[in-house]
RNA sequence: GGCAGGGUGGAGCAGUCUGGUAGCUCGCCGGGCUCAUAACCCGGAGGUCGCGGGUUCAAAUCCCGCCCCUGCAACCA
């Protein structure tokens, strides 16, 4: 299958752990990949991490240890987080794997050859925080107002220089196409309005600490590590490695990053490519920060908080469904514990926990756990045609939100099925019908149309719920699993077997206390 | 200073491009149902759409001015 979708998130520097920030950037780029492989699409989702740089070899020498090992350490930190937020990531890519710095290598020479690289000096002040130099007027007492412990160094350094500013004109004429998007729209004017103010050139190498990838003809100087992290979206496709591969995923569909990166995903990043005619992302998707709020949690920042932290009370799922759901994606949003609380409660446990099991239990009690026939096209009344109606455009209403990349407005189309499927309860009363004998068949056709809602919703849900739709599909008594399941043949109404035996089993999430823990 | 975005019932948002009943979720109030996780369903109250002026038969929506908030200004998601 030629259609590929290939979606990466940044690669995360290892001198931070995990914290909900990074859990946020990586639940996002999941629920695309997930909902793309239902669509069919054969998918590519990458992260990994950053080990390179001074920060990281000063935080190794604190330690007495080389960098490769105090890397070697803490990198399982980030598969933990994200095995325990489900990421279906197919590639994990680390700076400091061979696969990475060989073609970093290769690429760097190709850009030196072609003459976009050249020897300049650089004297200014240096925020080793930052990896950074910093011009005066943006420090504050002599320090860096973002790292104001650290002391400021002053440098005089032979770098080497990528030809950022002749790309200026292009990358203009680039992000004010159709062709390639910086999304959301206000992110795309921002880098548009800064880089008509011009472009300075790009310091590009190191020369004052050793850890890093070496510039292949001067290896006294190390590769910036920005440029060096960038090239991880290739490095990891093939790029110089696998030339098959390569052409088959690359360009990127859809870097998802956080707002503060705009400006290395969608200028220096381009402008690299450009350099050396290797095509540019289709998308840059800069998402919005995250504020703590709230009473529970405001003392904490939110780079105090770790992803374990929160799914300890709420389970991957809750985790995952809230910081879909809550923040309006590509704005900045709010976490608070309370609202992370009612939003699992009214969502989670009320609408879809409860329309499970509600459904579910009285499939066991009125068919004994069996699933009906099949309803014919003449069984159908208008409540039941509403139902199904309600279900196309839930589903429609999904795909169109997924192609604007937002899966707030996805799980938003998918609830208006959950609670139509509710109401559709109220309206045809199995209760009532229970009652009277001589409506079994009757009784029947809306308990598989329940069935099959149900059926339906675990699809829809997935990408944001995949443990809580599995479990459903297994009490349908579903045999097969939802990561290999697709929109094409699953998403059709009617699919659930007849035969199948239902089970209830417990809450799919259980309510939570307003003042839990 | 500059550039960009925003200010809509208690909270969070949509609607503004393509003027004409201000919509959604939560919360609140009332009712219903009893299959269900004190859940679910139905109904209701609550808004001078930041301020002032203008255009128009008609403005949240277009134009002008002002106030306030936020982001960007080159390297923490």
């Amino acid at each position: 299958m030629a259609n590929s979708f290939y979606i990466t998130t940044p690669i995360y520097y290892i001198n931070d752990v995990p914290h909900l920030g990074h859990g946020y950037t990586e639940v996002a780029a999941d629920f695309i990949a997930r909902f793309k492989r239902l669509q069919g699409f054969d998918v590519t989702f990458l992260t990994g991490t950053d080990e390179h740089g001074q920060k990281i070899a000063q935080a190794a020498e604190a330690k007495g240890v080389k960098p490769k090992e105090w890397a070697d350490e803490i990198v399982p930190r980030w598969h933990e987080a994200w095995k325990a937020l489900d990421i279906s990531y197919d590639d994990f890519i680390r700076t400091t794997e061979a696969r990475h710095e060989k073609p970093v290598q290769t690429f760097v020479q190709e850009l030196y050859d072609r003459g976009e690289i050249y020897l300049g000096s650089y004297e200014g002040l240096y925020c080793v925080g930052c990896e950074a130099f910093k011009s005066p007027d943006e420090l504050i007492d002599g320090k860096c107002p973002l790292h104001p412990t650290r002391e400021i160094e002053h440098v005089k350094e032979e770098n080497y220089f990528f030809r950022l500013s002749k790309y200026a004109e292009r990358l203009i004429d680039l992000w004010e196409s159709d062709e390639r998007s910086v999304m959301p729209e206000v992110r795309r004017n921002e880098v548009l309005g800064k880089v008509r103010q011009g472009l300075d050139d790009l310091s590009m190498s190191r020369i004052s600490f050793e850890w890093g990838i070496p510039i292949p003809w001067d290896s006294k100087h190390v590769i910036y590590v920005w440029i060096d992290a960038l090239l991880n979206y290739i490095t990891a496709a093939g790029y110089a490695s696998d030339e098959a591969r390569f052409n088959r995923i690359w360009p990127v569909d859809v870097h998802l990053i956080g707002k503060d990166i705009l400006w290395f995903h969608s200028v220096i990043w381009p402008a690299m490519l450009m350099a050396l005619d290797v095509p540019v992302p289709k998308t840059v998707y800069a998402h919005g920060f995250l504020l703590v709020g709230g009473a529970k949690m405001s003392k904490s920042s939110l780079t105090g908080i770790s992803p374990q932290d929160l799914t300890e009370t709420f389970g991957s799922d809750g985790y995952r469904y809230y910081f879909l759901r809550e923040v309006s994606f590509g704005q900045d949003g709010t976490f608070s514990w309370e609202s992370m609380v009612a939003r699992y409660n009214s969502d989670l446990a009320n609408d879809y926990g409860n329309l499970a099991s509600r459904v579910l239990n009285m499939a066991g009690r009125y068919l004994g756990g069996a699933v009906p026939r099949t309803p014919a096209d003449d069984e159908l009344d208008e409540a039941d045609r509403r139902l199904i109606d309600a279900y196309d455009q839930a589903f429609t209403g999904m795909e169109a939100a997924l192609d604007g990349l937002s899966p707030t407005e996805a799980l938003k189309a998918a609830w208006t099925f959950v609670r139509k499927a509710n109401s559709y309860v109220e309206e045809v009363a199995p209760w009532a019908l229970a009652k009277d004998e001589s409506q079994h068949r009757r009784l029947e056709v809306v308990l598989y149309n329940l069935a099959e809602s149900l059926r339906l919703i675990a699809l829809l849900t997935f990408p944001a719920t995949p443990r809580a739709s599995q479990e459903l599909w297994r009490r349908l008594g579903i045999d097969g699993e939802l990561d290999r399941a697709a929109f094409a043949t699953d998403g059709v109404w009617g699919g659930l077997p007849a035969g199948s035996k239902t089970t209830k089993g417990d809450a799919l999430f259980p309510r939570l206390d307003d003042d839990q823990k």
